[in-house]
DNA sequence: GTACCGCGTTGACGCAGATCAAAGACGAGT
DNA sequence: ACTCGTCTTTGATCTGCGTCAACGCGGTAC
């Protein structure tokens, strides 16, 4: 399931625990279970890359070799059919940590939607680190139980909500993530910000892209929201918008 | 299938390391993670309960003080919206492990579906159990990852499969389970057995009761299957339901 | 026996959202 | 400025599945 390749990801040959030492992302990260004195050997296991939109560093199917923990930027998580049909399962921005799976091989793709820069580990040789850090263990099974939480509300939306429910909760969603996520403005947060396009959004909510769009216009004139630009939703009426999110009202 | 309901949970005196070393659950669980020298202090944790058809014994929302770890029989797990459209995210059997969520209370509720046999540990105290032995908190992490993969496979059903592909994943996965779940009678691993309404599979797949009913009727004039009883499904063309599932056949 | 009652099946019809189609909107390259 | 390609919006039509309704079946109580 490889797709193109046309070049090979930019690999910085900058590395290190000095480089972990000065993340921006190590706050938000599993990372931040870690001890300062031992930061060096966590760097010395991290390959720093840089990926551009469009591009894939994570093919379903492949072996998986490597974790990888997302520094800047955002990545769409897919699963495809045969025929071409996609079902985006997340998306993955600073901080948040990929590749959990005990299979041998990845159970999804990942593409960036935004430029990214990621830290890559190799598989075999964290799970040593692992062992001599179990505070880090502790904090992956902390984040692998929040996306269960979070996946089980996908599957809610997924299966029983209408599409103008599935829009309210993707955008009261992101107007709810913490801002380094790029889900708003700092001090606005009421502006969502889209980097992703109304494709993603639609494979995201189980919806077509058409659907998306139409039901975004008819909550734009109802004076629910505004949008300013195609990537850009300004939240007017948050309390309502949650209503319909959680499935109270039933006008539409 | 109907037995009494309306009675409180009755809680087993028999407990301790004794019945830890004799569960038969044990093999297929997180608890082989324990020495058997071990056995006796999360022997001590557990208290034994018996769960009757229709009893809830997980109340989404509520304060989560409590793992469960299941011995017996399975579990409808689910989440509803306030009108009463309810998803079920999954069906919990031998040996899973229940309530393993970071907050503070419950994300989903747990409704026995058969009559179930359940350990259940105090959240607190399992904490110490778990800093005492990172073996067991190992094998959550890997438990975690697989529901993990499970629910990025059920996302892609709901958003993406249609009613067909998604009967046919349903029987295929019931197939392909481990006998202790109770997937198949032993050597016969094409007889399915569904302990579970046509509601709950319904709801599970994000469906009507009529669908499932009519869809399956389909599959069985289709000569794909047979139904000899409601709750027992005989595969009879395997690989043309796997690729039905897998939605590589478009026939219908 | 007969009268339930919960569950499952089947049919007729309706609708939310998919599909098909076309036309802006916007940025990149020349 | 122009073209080209991608993304988005909007309209017309179609359809898979939901909704509404009726009936059958097996178990239980009396």
């Amino acid at each position: 399931m490889s797709l193109t390749r046309a070049r090979p990801l930019v690999v910085d040959p900058h590395r290190g625990g000095e480089a972990c030492a000065h993340c921006g992302a190590r706050a938000h990260s599993v990372c931040n279970a870690i001890d300062n004195k031992d930061l060096e050997r966590l760097g010395s296991l991290a390959t720093h890359i840089t990926v551009e939109p469009g591009r894939c560093f994570i093919d379903e199917g492949d072996p998986a070799e490597h974790f990888f923990n997302v520094t800047t930027g955002t990545a769409k998580l897919f699963k495809l059919l045969p025929d071409g049909r996609r079902q985006i399962t997340g998306f993955a921005s600073t901080g948040h940590f990929l590749g959990l799976a005990v299979s041998s091989s990845y159970a999804f793709s990942a593409e960036a939607v935004e430029p990214m820069r990621i830290c890559r580990f190799s598989r075999s040789k964290l799970r040593g680190l692992l062992d001599d850090f179990p505070a880090m263990e502790k904090r992956l099974l902390e984040v692998a139980s929040n996306e269960l939480v979070a996946a089980q509300e996908q599957m809610l939306l997924l299966g029983r909500k209408t599409a103008r429910e599935r829009l309210a909760s993707f955008l009261i969603d992101r107007a709810n993530m913490p801002s380094h996520c790029m889900g708003h403005k700092p001090g606005s947060a009421e502006t969502v910000l889209l980097p992703m396009t109304r494709n993603d959004i639609a494979d995201y909510l189980g919806l077509t892209i058409e659907t998306v769009s139409r039901t975004l216009t008819k909550l734009k004139t109802e004076g629910l929201i505004e949008i300013p630009s195609a990537d850009t939703v300004v939240i007017r009426r948050h309390n309502t918008l949650e209503d319909i999110a959680s499935g109270v009202s039933s006008r539409g």
